[in-house]
DNA sequence: CTAGGGTTAG
């Protein structure tokens, strides 16, 4: 509710004693007003009536309080669905008689923007007298932005090039609904139009970029932003750069904002040292994670929900169990996201028991009702188990419609642990939901190439085509030197191609030597390339890892970020490289990350 | 008026 109490006093807002002769404040209203804003959202209706009612006098005395009222109004009610009462105000406003001057107007237009009532909003704004004047901004501002918001760009571009001035607000609302809707080459062109940019542009850059799946690009922005340009970052910046580093595992660019922060003297609040520890676990530096968390003095339950994730996805269960039972001794209470993340912990290390005790206490020590997404935690904890019957169970019995995810959660246990008669079961509850979806065709064939029956992957095969569906190209990328380095499957493209072939044939001959056995179950992974032939032999994370032996120093870990879960085959011959040639290999797939190590990995082939 | 951190399955 901080926000509320900002909104509620806006400093510029704030009339002057000059220009308002019978304004006579009590001492400091804002502050006074800032106590009636509840703490509980449940309570906010009430208690906004109440302000009105308390308000109609000083409405008659001071119009300026409508417009605090407004402020208050647009912010917090909207997010409580309460459009009458919106109007209810704007009629008070009318039935009061009281001038409708920029301000009022500006908050009103804002607040039915902001309520989705965009119609309203344009047509508080279509009648409006002064909108052709100078000092219109702000409220051609909030028009633009409610047009970004809704998705009406053309007529954000519209009323961006009709209004009569623009300011840094005005650029920077239009970029940022631009990159919302994946227009980017268009943000990118207005923010290299602007003459001159702040640090909300940069901001608005960089993470508009990365929310687009550009994330090399947004950490160039960032770069280029401090190096070049010699712009300061504020904690925004590095929060939204930081966060790219974390979706793209780019380490050594991590380290370097990590330094620059240090060097800066940055504050190091909740926000910034939160997006600092995802980073690293992200990163797989679990210890340096673990190292900023020790340091960040401000801990929120966001923070300490990142480090219960990275401890989950590096499989060390019991240290994410322990954060989970500190951070309740600390007084913080858990939200959904923080059960998410211990719940994936237990998931991830077969904790069944502890699993379902943590998914109880949820709901009777905390009232969060369980999302979907807790229960296909749940789904999955007993299905890598292997308690496919529990799992199924538990779909057909709980609260919620089963979604895609869900059965997908289910298919992925069955396939693991071969029960094909599921399988069909459940194939059909996924392409029930979603017919185009090719996940399910390739799952399904790689049921039935698991057990060898050909015929089926044939058919499955033929009837995805038909259907038009085409899977996900996997796609890995390798750190050296700095520089990420991204393969796809079956990748020809690359100017090392030849070399890396080769020592991917290298590899796999000594790997085998030593016991190795390619894992053909896996051959129809990617049902697309394998039509390319070898198909086992070159997922992009092998060919990743080929490129990186090639390039690097012996001795030097080779880290590897995959957009899929990693293929079995490809896990076992990691295993046996990383024995071979000494060397250490850390794997981030989709889900979690891979320690190899002498021959072992860190998830104990438990996934 | 404009920018930000953690979220399932594959």
């Amino acid at each position: 509710m901080k926000k509320a109490m900002r909104v509620l006093a806006p400093k510029s807002a704030l009339p002057s004693k000059k220009n308002n002769p019978i304004f006579s404040p009590p001492p400091k209203p804002h502050q006074s007003y800032s106590k009636i804003i509840p703490q509980n959202p449940n309570q906010a209706e009430t208690h906004f009536i109440t302000l009105i009612h308390a308000s109609k006098t000083i409405l008659q005395l001071q119009q300026i309080h409508s417009q605090l009222i407004l402020q208050a109004m647009s912010s917090n009610i909207v997010g409580l669905g309460d459009k009458w009462l919106g109007g209810m105000v704007h009629g008070g406003i009318l039935k009061m008689g009281l001038e409708f001057d920029g301000f009022v107007r500006v908050s009103l237009v804002d607040m039915y923007a902001k309520m989705e009532l965009l119609s309203l909003a344009l047509q508080l704004f279509d009648e409006s007298p002064e909108r052709n004047k100078l000092d219109s901004v702000l409220l051609w501002n909030v028009v633009i932005n409610g047009c970004c918001k809704s998705g009406i760009l053309e007529k954000a571009v519209e009323l961006f090039e009709a209004m009569p001035e623009r300011n840094f607000g005005s650029w920077n609302s239009l970029i940022n609904g631009l990159m919302r809707n994946g227009k980017v080459d268009k943000a990118v062109e207005l923010f290299e139009g602007m003459v001159e940019k702040n640090v909300v542009s940069w901001t608005t850059m960089v993470h508009g970029l990365s929310l687009n799946g550009m994330h090399e690009k947004a950490l160039e922005m960032f770069f280029n932003m401090i190096e070049e340009e010699g712009a300061r970052a504020n904690d925004l910046t590095l929060v939204s750069v930081l966060s790219a580093c974390a979706k793209t595992g780019a380490l050594e660019a991590g380290m370097k904002i990590h330094k620059y922060i240090l060097s800066n003297k940055f504050r190091f609040n909740a926000a910034v040292g939160t997006a600092l520890i995802d980073m690293y676990a992200k990163c797989g530096q679990i210890q340096s994670a673990s190292q900023v968390f020790r340091d960040t003095k401000e801990k929120d339950v966001r923070t300490w929900s990142v480090m219960i994730w990275g401890w989950a996805i590096h499989g060390s269960v019991e240290q994410a169990l322990q954060c989970f039972e500190k951070m309740k001794l600390t007084g913080i209470e858990p939200d959904e996201v923080a059960f998410l993340a211990v719940l994936t912990a237990c998931s991830h290390a077969g904790l069944v028991d502890e699993g379902l005790k943590f998914f109880d206490s949820m709901k009777l020590d905390y009232s969060i009702e369980p999302t979907m997404k807790h229960c296909a935690v749940i789904v999955d904890l007993y299905g890598r188990a292997g308690q496919l019957d529990e799992a199924l169970r538990f779909i057909q019995c709980m609260a919620l419609t089963p979604d895609f995810v869900i059965w997908g959660a289910l298919f992925s246990a069955c396939r693991a642990h071969k029960n094909i008669e599921m399988a069909k079961y459940v194939s059909e509850k996924l392409l029930q939901l979603e017919p185009k979806h090719s996940g399910s065709y390739v799952f399904m064939s790689n049921i039935y190439a698991g057990v060898g029956i050909w015929e089926e992957v044939e058919r499955v095969r033929t009837s995805m085509k038909d259907k038009g569906a085409a899977k996900d190209p996997g796609l890995s990328h390798v750190e050296v030197h700095g520089k990420l380095h991204s393969f796809v499957a079956g990748d020809q493209a690359h100017m090392h191609t030849k070399e890396i072939y080769s020592k991917l044939e290298e590899m796999t001959n000594r790997a085998r030597e030593h016991g190795y056995i390619p894992e053909t179950e896996w051959v129809l992974h990617n049902i697309e390339e394998e039509e390319k032939e070898d198909a086992l032999g070159t997922h992009s994370e092998k060919l990743a890892l080929a490129f990186g032996l090639i390039r690097t120093s012996p001795g030097v870990v080779l880290r590897i970020v995959k957009n899929l879960r990693i293929c079995g085959d490809c896990h076992s011959l990691m295993k046996h490289v990383s024995k071979l040639s000494q060397r250490e290999i850390v794997v981030r797939d989709i889900k979690r990350f891979h320690h190899f190590k002498d021959g072992i990995c860190s998830c104990q082939d438990y996934w």
